[in-house]
RNA sequence: GGGCGGUUAGCUCAGCUGGUUAGAGCGCCUGCCUUACAAGCAGGAGGUCGCAGGUUCGAGUCCUGCACUGCCCACCA
């Protein structure tokens, strides 16, 4: 690799350079050890995108921080696997397919089940791996020779199999109850695939006439379009208002039917006006009360949300035109008491927006509590542990109401329910095709035409693809998962479903203890669990915090801002945005702000070489190989020891912060560190030390010290931004590096021994002392090149020791040409600035500005006193001394020194200028 | 109806387990094309941490209430 590297950094080529290499080289892909091997182990899952998706900034937060995650543990010598897969997505993928028909005319129906299939694999063929390209974009380094999908034909024979034990065991049933029907979708939909929303309505009442009697009973409704299928009228049989109807009947207005008034707890008192019309064909609660009561069941709304022949006169009108004409019918006749405004809790279809309709329909369901009940363990036992913490509740509440799942869907796309119905009317639930009927021999079987919820299969995936049902070593190696990063969005959808079915169909299973014990999961009793960790992310919005929709406009494409900034500028902003728990309301010009953090470093390094390369052409200096792991850092001077102080403490915050989900954190610290203390400081100090023509052991050892740190630093930045820290890690070993690839070197780890305190306080020190001339040049209005003489006024001995070791340093960096040492304080000087511990008079016949300087004085001085009355009020209260921690007491008395230093001399020069 | 978050500089956000002087980026102002970087460098202005109480030696940080705001869950018509 030439080091003749363009003056900006230009991600594009380089970017899909590397994703080529780390791809075609296969770096990322996993062999499964044998037994008896003993190293840490890092298992993750993709949570799989939809075949149909397109990558979107959900995914790609998702995704960065996975990778984060990920390479830092492959890093640090975990045996990692990140395992990368897409969904069927049932409905979104037929609807896709659908509308493609429609489009050259055709139609699902027209072509029938079989061809239409074969024409969805064909789409998915042709299109299903669009997603999983642009995952390579990210450089996201899953293990691409795992790659799943969740309709293989291995994990279709899991979902099989765990639907026939399910059955088998007594937790799958089939049974006509009320399920969320959307029309639309033409299927059934799960409670969670329901969103509710609420929108103004009316709450009508309604009068039906007692039979026998010239009374009525009122009854309230936000649907009075049902009261055509009404089988009761309940009241509560505590209400004393009825207690003389009890037993009676009323005649349904419209209808003319004769229903009774039953006492149930479905009428609550309190409502409206105690009585309620039960409606069992159309409605949850009055689904129960039926059952209860033993009342017929009259469904008066089609699949299709019209009116059946139920209905009467109202048959074949859509369900909202059937409610205008029963109100108006009911108004014309005299049985409309009253219409009130309501708000009415509106559910809708998560897919298509359409207006849920509950129906009585025959469905597959999953008898859930025994499987909540074990999933609910897991979590309270802390064998699997939430974060952010907050989520941790979320989730038992959730689980501890959790309802029977609707798992048949009326598609045609996913896992065909594996049952068989005979005409003898037997069923036969089997994980192959039967030959005939166990019960009557007969050979013409019906396959249940329903496929399963997309959420079954997907819920198996943490061992569905590592095998099972099989026992496989996979199993022992990589189950359970380490961690499961994911948006809230789907933790009840995807989550809790995976740990139900985990903790189910794994129990017994143990990871290999060897590996458990090295992965650092000792401790943790049951392996059944999916994953040992659940991070949650938050949700990235648009710049205003609106949530992104396609009809708000206001989607912002990952792949186009990457192409405008580039990958790792783009991961950096997700990274440094994450703070756990809060939402991310993604800026544009907080990435183009790490853009400049990219060619930043791209700029380090272009010095770097070329003062490397001078070096070697001299001859001063040769590239040798470079000893790993700062091996080679030999710190000859305060800058050496200070930058490798700061190096250790960088790596220390950075490793502790990915250790708990604080990407924001990681991010900062690498770029402060990056920035601040490398760029700023450190190349600015090491640069004299560098001139060919110096001493040749001291070039030699500062291109050793500049290498070695600028290449641990590449290590410690390459999870989150690793395109770039691969090409210049690569052009650092010019072409011979000791990996394949920095994604396979060692990730610094944090030397304790090596953070040298002395050095942190005397660099402090220098760099107060430059920045006070720079600010004193910039008052006095001093000629950007013009050289200054200053005089510094420094009683303790360290200090001037410290400033006359690094005359030179100060000399460049502050642009003076002299430093003279005075015995008496310069505090009171015009043109001069204090410091606790020294003072600077700049030597230059300008004046200040008197008034301006005043001012700033004064300011500082009220500062100063209002924090030494805190300090001191705090220093002479007893129950501070004997309660707070020494450390705080011993700090709060040192500054209470400086301070009065301070204020002795700020106080001084105040009253020097009047 | 239940639950969960947010409110800190003009804007977008950090501030982990309470501890000395509340930070960053962007924007703004001033001066610099100093041979790594003008996508840069140097300097600067800008905050009674939503409001009111409380706990504590000490509160942006913990507690209570209030206000505004966002989200999730829910089979009361």
């Amino acid at each position: 690799m030439p080091h003749e590297l363009p003056k900006a950094y230009e991600p594009g080529d380089i970017e899909k350079r590397w994703a080529e290499y780390w791809i075609s080289e296969k770096l990322f892909s996993v062999k499964t050890p044998p037994a008896g091997e003993k190293r840490p182990v890092f298992t993750l899952l993709l949570p799989p995108p939809n075949v149909t998706g397109r990558l979107h900034m959900g995914h790609m937060l998702n995704q960065t921080q996975m990778d984060i995650i990920v390479r830092w543990h492959r890093m640090r010598g975990f045996l990692t696997l990140w395992l990368p897969g897409t969904d069927h997505a049932g409905i979104a993928t037929q609807m896709m397919v659908d509308r493609q028909l429609r489009s050259e005319g055709k139609s699902r129906l027209g072509m029938g089940r079989e061809k239409f299939v074969e024409r969805v694999w064909e789409w998915k063929r042709h299109y299903g791996g669009a997603i999983l390209d642009q995952m390579k974009r990210l450089g996201a380094s899953v293990d691409w020779d795992r790659e799943y999908f969740t309709m293989d034909e291995n994990l279709s024979r899991a979902v099989r199999e765990v639907f026939v034990r399910l059955y088998e065991q007594g937790l799958i049933y089939r049974g006509k109850y009320i399920v969320n029907w959307c029309a639309d979708c033409g299927t059934a939909i799960s409670d969670l695939e329901v969103k509710h929303e609420d929108v103004p309505g009316k709450l009508y009442e309604i009068r039906y006439p007692v039979i026998g009697s010239d009374e009525f009973i009122t009854v309230a409704t936000t649907r009075p379009e049902t009261m055509l299928g009404d089988t009761a009228v309940a009241v509560n049989e505590k209400d004393e208002r009825y207690t003389h109807l009890h037993g009676k009947k009323v005649l349904l207005p419209l209808m003319k039917r004769e229903i009774p008034i039953i006492t149930d707890e479905l009428a609550q008192p309190e409502f409206g006006t105690g009585a309620v019309k039960v409606t069992p064909a159309h409605d949850a609660n009055d689904f129960e009360a039926g059952l209860r009561h033993n009342l017929p069941q009259i469904e008066v709304i089609d699949e299709h949300n019209k009116m059946s022949s139920n209905a009467g006169p109202y048959a074949g009108l859509d369900r909202f035109a059937a409610r205008a004409k029963v109100l108006e019918d009911l108004t014309a006749q005299g049985f409309l008491v009253a219409t009130k405004d309501y708000t009415v809790a509106l559910g809708k279809c998560d897919r298509s927006g359409t207006i849920v309709e509950p129906r009585l329909s025959t469905q597959w369901f999953v008898k859930i509590k025994p499987m909540a009940d074990k999933a609910i363990a897991a979590v309270e036992r802390g064998e699997i542990t939430i974060v952010p913490d907050n989520y941790r509740q979320v989730y038992l509440n959730w689980m501890r109401n959790i309802h029977d799942w609707c798992i048949s869907r009326q598609l045609w796309w996913g896992h065909r329910i594996p049952a068989w119905r005979c005409s003898c009317g037997e069923m036969i639930v089997a994980r192959e095709t039967p030959a005939k009927c166990p019960k009557c021999g007969a050979a013409a079987l019906e396959q249940d035409t329903d496929v399963l919820d997309t959420w079954f299969s997907s819920g198996l995936l943490p061992f569905t693809t590592l095998g099972w049902p099989e026992k496989t070593r996979d199993q022992e190696v990589f189950y359970p998962t380490t961690l499961l990063i994911t948006a809230y969005e789907i933790l009840f959808f995807w989550v809790a479903r995976m740990v139900m079915f985990g903790c189910h169909f794994m129990q017994g299973h143990q990871q290999d203890p060897a590996l458990k014990q090295a992965s650092g999961w000792g401790e943790k009793k049951d392996d059944s669990v999916p994953f040992r960790q659940v991070y949650i992310h938050a949700l990235v919005r648009d710049a205003e915090r609106q949530k992104m929709s396609k009809t708000k406009g206001n989607v912002i494409d990952p792949l186009e801002i990457i192409e405008r900034f580039g990958t790792d500028a783009t991961r950096f902003t997700l990274a440094a945005m994450a703070a756990p728990g809060t939402d991310i309301a993604f800026n544009e010009s907080r990435t183009d702000g790490y853009r400049k953090f990219a060619n930043k470093i791209w700029n380090a390094a272009r010095f770097m070489f070329m003062n490397l390369d001078a070096a070697e052409h001299a001859g001063v200096w040769k590239r040798a190989e470079l000893p790993a792991d700062l091996g080679g850092f030999r710190p000859e001077t305060l800058e050496d020891r200070w930058i490798l102080s700061r190096f250790q403490r960088v790596t220390k915050d950075v490793n502790d912060a990915l250790e708990t989900f604080r990407f924001h954190e990681a991010a900062n610290r690498i770029y402060d560190f990056f920035w601040g203390d490398f760029c700023d400081w450190y190349i600015e100090l090491i640069k004299p030390r560098l001139a060919v023509d110096g001493n040749k052991d001291s070039v030699k050892a500062a291109c050793g010290n500049l290498m070695s740190l600028f290449e641990a630093s590449l290590r410690l930045l390459h999870p989150v931004m690793p395109f770039i820290t691969e090409e210049i890690w690569q052009a650092v070993y010019d072409g011979k590096p000791p990996q394949k690839s920095i994604a396979l070197a060692a990730y610094p780890k944090a030397d304790e021994t090596r953070i040298d305190l002395d050095a942190e306080t005397e660099m402090a020190v220098l760099q107060d002392l430059i920045v006070s001339v720079r600010n004193l040049r910039a008052e006095l209005k001093v000629e950007t090149k013009a050289k200054v003489p200053i005089q510094i006024y420094a009683p303790e001995n360290g200090v001037r020791g410290l400033v006359e070791g690094n005359r030179n340093a100060v000399e460049r960096l502050a642009t003076v040409e002299n430093v003279e040492f005075v015995q008496t304080s310069l505090a009171r000087l015009p043109g001069a600035r204090h410091t606790a511990r020294f003072d600077v008079h700049v030597i230059y016949e300008k004046q200040v500005d008197v008034a301006a300087e005043r001012e700033r004085l004064k300011k500082d001085l009220e500062k100063i006193e209002k924090e030494i009355a805190n300090g001191q009020r705090q220093l002479s209260n007893e129950q501070f001394l004997a309660k707070a921690p020494a450390q705080v007491v011993e700090g709060l008395k040192k500054r209470a020194a400086e301070l009065q230093v301070l204020r002795e001399k700020t106080a001084s020069k105040l009253k020097e200028l009047g």
